[in-house]
DNA sequence: GCATGCCCTTAACGTTGTTAAGCTGTCAAT
DNA sequence: ATTGACAGCTTAACAACGTTAAGGGCATGC
C-alpha cells in the first residue's frame, strides 16, 4: 500500500523543476538534456525513462508553471477576497499570467511552444470564465473575450523577452538611442521606441486597459 | 544587361527566398543549413560566405517576410486608397501582418524570435503610425495603440499556428470532442473550445475589433 | 602570365537528441 | 535463502546538426 517503492531518484516533477531552474540560468538554447541530467546528478539517457523525448520534458516544464500559476491564485484569493467586477478579474488574471511568464527566462516561448501533459491549465481557464458567466456574457463570449486577453498577454511578453536579455532588471539590453539614428527617415517608428522599448509594466498595463475596455465595449450587450 | 559580375551562384536574398520556401515543407525544426544548401544546390559551408551563422539567416528571412509585406501593402495601395479612418487603417494593418504570418509554416515563430537585419520594417511601422496621428494621437499614444495591436496579433497567430498543423487548411488539427470529454471537469474551459479552436478568421477579427475599440476608448481625448 | 581576392568545396570537430544493450538493486514468490 | 522479474539507471554508440579550418577554381587587375 505505500506508494514509494523504493529510492528513485527521478521523476517527472523532479526533473521538470530542475530544468526549470536550470531555465533561468542558461536559457532556451542552453537548455541540453546533459546539462539538465548533470544538474540532478544523472546521466542524459536516464530521462528517457520518464519522458518520451525532449518535447514531452518541455510539455511538463510549461504544464508545472501552470500548476505553480493555479497555486499562486488559490493562495491569494485565499487571503483576499476574489474581485466582483469582472474587469478586475481579468485583468488580475493576465497580470498573474505575465507575472509567471517573466519568471523563466524565455518563459513566453517555452509556454506557448507546448502542447499540456495534463487538464491542469483548465483550471485556471475555467476562473477566468468564470467571472465573465457571471457578469452576463454568454459562454461563447466569455471564450472569446478570455482568448483576445490572453492573445495579448502571451505577444506582449514573447516581444518583452524577445528584446530584453534581463527580464525585471531595470537595464535596457538595447540602445534606444542608436535606434533612433538608424531610424532618421521614419521619425514616427523612431519616436516610437522610447514609448515601446521602455516601461514594460506600465505599457502591459495600458493595453490591458484598453483590451478589457474594448471587450466590454463590443461585446456587451450586444449578445446574450 | 548584365550588372552581373560573374557567376555567383549564390547571395543573401537567393538564399533567404529559398530557406522560406522550404519553410513550408519541412518546417521550422526540419528547416537546417544542409537542407537548405541542397535546394541551393550548394554545399552547407557555402551559406557561411553570406551569413555570420544560422540566426543571421533566420534574420534575414524574417526580414524578407517583412519587406513582402511592405510591397503588398504599397501594391494594394496604388490601387486602392488608403483608408481615412485611424480604426480601418490599423485594422487592414494588422490583417495584412496576420496573412503573411500565416503565410509560412511557424511564420509568427521565425518572426517574432528574431531581430532585424536592416530598418525594412520601420517603413510599415511608419504608414501604421501616421494614419493614427493624423487622428490626433500624440507620438507615445500612437506608439502605444500600435504596439497593442501588435501584440495582439503577433500573440493570436502564434497560438493559431502553434495548434493546427495545417495553416489555412479547412481541417482542424485537434480533436475537440475528446477534448470536451477530459475536461468534464471545467464546463466552461470545456465548451470555450469550440469558440476558440474554430474559424480562426472570425475569431481574429472579432478580437481586433475589440482590441480597436479599446485603443478608442481609454486612448482618445485623454491626450493632447 | 601572374598574383589577388571572391566564392565555393572537402574534411573534420564538438555537441546535440536519441536508441540499444546491459548492469544493479529491490521486491514477490518460492 | 534463492530465485526471477522488473524498475531505474549506466555505458556505448549513432546520425544529424551547427560551425570552423584549409584549400581549390576561376574571373579579374596588373
Amino acid at each position: 500500500m505505500s506508494t514509494e517503492r523504493k529510492t528513485p531518484r527521478l521523476d517527472r516533477k523532479r526533473v521538470a523543476d530542475t530544468a526549470l531552474g536550470l531555465l533561468n540560468e542558461v536559457g532556451l538554447e542552453g537548455l541540453t538534456l546533459r546539462a539538465i541530467a548533470r544538474e540532478l546528478d544523472v546521466k542524459a539517457p536516464a530521462l528517457y525513462w520518464h519522458f518520451k523525448d525532449k518535447q514531452a520534458l518541455l510539455d511538463e516544464m510549461a504544464t508545472e508553471m501552470m500548476r505553480r500559476m493555479t497555486a499562486d491564485y488559490v493562495a491569494h484569493y485565499a487571503s483576499h477576497p476574489p474581485p466582483d467586477d469582472w474587469r478586475e478579474a481579468l485583468a488580475a488574471s493576465m497580470r498573474g499570467l505575465r507575472e509567471h511568464l517573466l519568471r523563466y527566462r524565455d518563459g513566453a516561448k517555452v509556454y506557448s511552444g507546448t502542447h499540456f501533459t495534463d487538464t491542469s491549465y483548465a483550471a485556471p481557464m475555467e476562473q477566468r470564465l468564470r467571472p465573465l458567466m457571471a457578469a452576463g456574457f454568454t459562454p461563447a463570449q466569455a471564450a472569446r473575450a478570455g482568448h483576445i486577453a490572453y492573445s495579448y498577454t502571451i505577444g506582449y511578453v514573447i516581444e518583452e523577452q524577445a528584446m530584453g536579455p534581463d527580464p525585471r532588471s531595470g537595464e535596457e539590453g538595447y540602445d534606444l538611442a542608436a535606434r533612433a539614428d538608424r531610424l532618421a527617415e521614419y521619425p514616427l517608428a523612431a519616436e516610437a521606441g522610447w514609448e515601446i522599448f521602455q516601461d514594460h509594466d506600465r505599457g502591459f498595463e495600458e493595453g490591458l486597459a484598453a483590451v478589457i475596455a474594448g471587450i466590454e465595449a463590443t461585446m456587451r450587450g450586444s449578445g446574450g
